[in-house]
This record gives structure tokens, sequence and C-alpha cells, in this order.
DNA sequence: ACAATAATGTGAGATATCTCATATTTTCTA
DNA sequence: TAGAAAATATGAGATATCTCACATTATTGT
């Protein structure tokens, strides 16, 4: 994690605006982070004494469980807000979040803005959109993890994170996304390509039968 | 579902004050409606008029996928919100809600005062808290439910809905909360009573070996 | 540039969970 | 209060998914 200069630090608030999402100047007690791939934003069970807003970058939120299974609960992609339910004080400790890449970072000092935030209906009502736009998000993936096999999502996965008719995705990202092990996915990934939907080729898939897949995911979407 | 009279919708308003979530009077705004049990609150697919506030009952929130499969997404209990994301706009159309007891709801009239309640901060604040508690709740239980086989679930599922040492569920609804078939709930529950962790009983099951119980469940908690 | 670490890949065997069929009992409703 | 609907119960067989072990191939840090 590191501290940018006002220099950048300017370069970036001028970039990427966010007083649309308060009813005053939030630029003063905005500090800009930048972290590395892999690093660590929130600890486990740690308490936050930022919020975060990033700009730039891609992260997991994830929770251990005591029996050391991890859960990929979202990717959080940016533009997005984090630390926000510790703001509220809706929960006591944090979920983990981890950086897949390098990310930036706009962070708000909790002790300086709590009480103006939670005061600010511009801003309230915002969080409370995103609120409710992440929970509903996190329901349909979670209830479409009980009551599909990975065949089907995993299909869907492929058509939506594929790059025209390539697939390239870290095997152990979309496991953990996907809840199923490893192992299992790389099983769902041979079928499919003895059925011929994907071919492998350099260090991916391509989509040899993009209709079968969608057959398969269309299963799923209501 | 019934419109209670202004008699009885006067008494209800009186013991269920919901004032304290809004920074305007909103009992003008307020009808109380009743709805029998089984009854549906929101139909999926629909597209809500009201933001309800349930002060009695229990009703269930789900989901139904293209493949028939029913996802049980919460149990709702009173006292609550419902349709607060559709308020937002967060959805284009809702989730279903059913009750499951005789329920009774104070129903504010969407269309009369949406742009009041979202330039509301006291209404806001307390939509953001609720907002993020269902999430949380709601992120336990599913990270729960891939992490964990049933016999740990329904350990800890048993001690918290059983009343002194008596467990008396209905297993079609346990099995959908807990997200696995029926008969996958039977066997689990067939093999506690094996072990003589649970007897069967009248219509129930007595907790003949709490320790034993307690020790699966206490392998989730985190 | 090399050692360490992470990611990929595969086999074998176990198990958690599902589907479907069918019978009985309880509860609701007309 | 009888008939319908819902809930309970159990068997048999299938399958989706997991664990563990181990080998190979990238990627990364120093």
């Amino acid at each position: 994690m590191r501290k940018l200069s006002l220099e950048e630090s300017k370069h970036y608030i001028e970039h990427y605006p966010i007083s649309q999402y308060f009813s005053f100047d939030i630029t003063p007690f905005i500090q800009v982070y930048e972290f590395d791939k892999g690093e660590y934003i929130f600890h486990e069970h740690s308490f936050p004494d930022y919020l975060y807003y990033m700009i730039e970058g891609k992260a997991k939120l994830y929770v251990t469980h005591k029996n050391g299974k991890i859960s990929l609960i979202d990717f959080i992609t940016s533009p997005t807000f984090m630390g926000e339910m510790e703001l509220l004080n809706a929960e006591r400790y944090s979920k983990g979040i981890q950086t897949v890449t390098t990310s930036i970072c706009f962070a708000i000092s909790i002790r300086e803005v709590k009480e103006k935030l939670l005061a600010d209906p511009v801003f309230l009502k915002m969080l409370c959109l995103f609120l409710s736009q992440k929970t509903m998000n996190a329901t349909a993936k979670y209830t479409q993890n009980q009551a599909y096999p990975l065949e089907n999502r995993l299909a869907s996965f492929i058509l939506l994170s594929s790059d025209q008719q390539f697939y390239k995705e870290k095997h152990t990202e979309v496991c953990e996304y996907l809840g199923v092990s490893y192992r299992h996915l790389l099983f769902v990934l041979a079928h499919f390509c003895e059925e011929e939907y994907l071919t492998k080729k350099d260090r991916g898939y391509v989509l040899t039968n993009r209709q079968a897949l969608e057959k398969l995911a269309s299963e799923i979407t209501y």
C-alpha cells in the first residue's frame, strides 16, 4: 500500500469525480492509495478506519470458514465502494478483501466524516441503491449455485467472461467464485472439451460450439 | 388480503409505532392490511405498489428457477420492511413473498411518498442499516450452505429453533431454507436418531444429546 | 537466472445430495 | 364430515461434487 503524492492524487481526483455522491465537498477528506496486486485492503476480522472507493482495479471479497474453506463472496470491480457496511456499524468486524490486480482507491477517513455521511441524503440514497444492487447480485448468484449443477453455471460464466471466442480465466479464481472444488471445475471443463464445446489452445480455451454452451446457460436465466 | 377498518388500523398504528423511521408524519399514508396464511404479498415478477412494514406474522421470500426448483431466500419475520428494493427501483420486478402465518402489514403507497422517502435522511439511514443487515445474514447463510454439509447446518438450526429440548419445525420449510432436498433432510434426521442425538416423540424430536449437536454446530461458527 | 511459489492437470475412491416412486398420515376446506 | 391437499416417511439407484495424492508447468521475487 502506497499513499500517492499530492500531484498524483490530484490527477485521480479530477479524473474520477465522486462529488455526485455527496451533498458536500468530499475532496478535502480524500487520500489516494495504491494497493499492489495480492495485497489486502481489509484483513478479516479487522475494524476498518477508511471507507474506500475503488476507481481502478479488481479485488476479491471473501470469508474464511472454521474448517478452512474459503468462500468467495464477490468479485469487486471498480468503480465501487468498500467498507460501507462497517461504516454503518452493521458488522462488528470486516470480511477480507484482497486485490487481484493493482488497484487505486480513494480513502475516506471514517472517523472524520462518519457523522456527516450518515446524515447526508444524497450519500445515503446512493448507498441504499448500491447495497440493494449488491444484495440482488449476490442472491442471484447464490440461489443459482444451489439450484443448478456446475455444468450450467460454468457455461453461463464462460459466455460472460470470454473475449470473442476465447476463454481464459484462472481456474483457481473461477472455482472459488462458482463455489466448487478446483478438481470438479477441471472435470467439467474436460467434459466440455470431450463434447467439443471447447478446444484447448495456448493457455485457454476456444469456444467451438457456442450454441451448445448457450443452451446450457439458458437453462438458468429467469 | 383484507383492508382493516379505521378502528382496527388505529389500534395497530398506536401499538406499532414507526414514526422513528421517518422525519415526517407517515401515518396519513398508512393503510393496514391483513394477509391470510399462505397468501401472497408479492407475486413473482410483479411490480409492487406498496412498501410494506410487517408488524405481525412470518413470510417466505423465494425465487422460482427456470428448472422448477424453488430457492427460499429468507424467512421474513416481523417487524420488517418488504418491497424496499422495488421502492429504490433496484429491481425491475419483485421476488415472491408468501405468508407462512396470518400477517398484519402497514402498507405505504409508493406512488404517494416515493419522492419524500428518497430524500429523507432518517428513513434512508435506517434503510441502509436494514439492507446491510439483511445482506450479511444472507451472505452468512449462503456461504455456510456451500462450506458445510447438512449435518453441521442442521445441528445448528435445530439448536436455534428448538424450544427447550424439543424440535418441531416443518420439514418442508426447513429443507427449503437449508437448501437441500426433502429426502436428504429426512436422511440426516434419521441419522441423528440412530446416533441418539434426537428421539422422535409425538410430532417432533426430543434433543437427547445436546452436546453432540453443539459439537457439530460449533464447526460452523466463526 | 534460479529457487520458491502459484497454477495447472489427472487418477482413484469416497460421500453428500438428488431424483423418482410410492405409501401413510395429517390438515385443510367445501 | 368427506374428499382434497399437504406433510411425513422410506427405498433404490443415480450423480454432482469432494478429498487427497501426486506430477508438471508457469510465474515471480531476489
